[in-house]
DNA sequence: CACTAGTGAGACATTTATGTATCATGTGCG
DNA sequence: CGCACATGATACATAAATGTCTCACTAGTG
């Protein structure tokens, strides 16, 4: 039992009880109190590793998908690509370490404020750059749309919870309403294909 | 000072910090710790009211939007304005009272449960309408709309609070993506104006 | 004035999570 | 075997929030 496995254990208990304490925590690693203390010093410590954990997963989702290239390329087809890549891979990011995103003491907390931000930054500058590609619309602020994006990947994951919708299908149903949006309108306009979706589902390897 | 100004100076104080304590709640409403207590007998009753006050608000914005009519009928006009009118009004209950999105505690509450569950029906009734009427695609579970909104919502609130977005732009900003999404096509296409906004501007005055 | 209701201030006990220290066990390795 | 190391169990101290209670003060009312 090491570092690693612990936090997988935190993970998974945390999204069914994001409040749960170091004591239940211990518990759901299988480990005592006291090993849970000798590998994190306290709660923030384990809260404080989790959080980089799941910068570590936004950056790689980041990495995976090519933003860097397509940022820089002004092609649409390229920049497509990557912007499908990359949220699918953040529906993931947001369903697992989705329990931080509620926590208040993080998402202020100095030692990751920096890091979010960068990471912020170059997604900003990537949705942007597919604006000036024409693949987004360009009336939307970016930093709007990728707030936007983070919404959708919350109630994903909430509806995932819930029962509402399977698992299978979220790629689609997210994709398919921040691209096209909700309103009714001629079927052919569809961005995202409405099959079983071949370049979603390799996108989701891809972004691994 | 009664439990109404309370209750304001608690949500006001909540939304700087969710994690706020009695103490602080009762000096943020000007109160003592022994006068917050009178009004509410602990924590949870505290949380209890103002979950129950934002199910009002809920249950106001669908009555003020209409939508038992607009479900009942089949014009697309109707419920169309329906719809943007009861948007709007999410926005800025979602805005007031989204301190309490993040409380699981309060999200399974038996006592606030069957509410949310009723209001939650008919939104998810009066958004099947829509997609019969034609307004609103029906390739999408209407569940799943519903969640989408509130995560929009959620969004929009975390943008506000980062002054990542003006106030006044919000509900174009949320109208214009729920709607129409987020992909790049023919501008003649958009379901959401651009301009001033003349029928959010007075959704919102009715949504009071 | 006398009375009452509401309030502020403070003391107190309780609970809960947390952080720390100690000791025994047990396993792998030289 | 003997040793080092990680772990589990346990006890202890601390901190913070909470709920309860008492007492004195004040404003308004009769």
């Amino acid at each position: 039992m090491g570092r690693s496995e612990i936090m997988t254990a935190a993970i998974r208990h945390l999204n069914t009880d994001p409040a749960a304490s170091m004591a239940e925590i211990a518990e759901a690693a299988g480990v005592s109190r006291a090993t849970l203390h000798r590998h994190f010093s306290g709660r923030e410590d384990l809260m404080l590793a989790l959080a980089h954990q799941s910068l570590d997963r936004w950056a790689e989702a980041q990495a995976g998908a090519g933003i860097a290239e397509a940022t820089a390329s002004a092609d649409p087809e390229l920049v497509g690509r990557a912007l499908h890549t990359l949220l699918t891979a953040l529906i993931e990011i947001a369903d697992e370490y989705g329990f931080g995103l509620a926590d208040h003491a993080m998402a202020v907390h100095p030692e990751l404020r920096p890091r979010a931000e960068e990471l912020e930054e170059r997604e900003v500058a990537f949705l942007t750059a597919a604006q000036r590609a024409g693949v987004l619309r360009a009336d939307l602020p970016a930093r709007w749309l990728s707030s936007a994006v983070l919404g959708l990947a919350v109630a994903a994951r909430e509806s995932l919870r819930r029962g509402d919708i399977a698992r299978r299908d979220v790629p689609r149903l997210l994709l398919g309403t921040f691209f096209d949006g909700a309103a009714a309108r001629d079927p052919g306009e569809r961005t995202v294909p409405d099959g079983p979706g071949e370049r979603t589902g390799n996108a989701r390897k891809e972004g691994r």
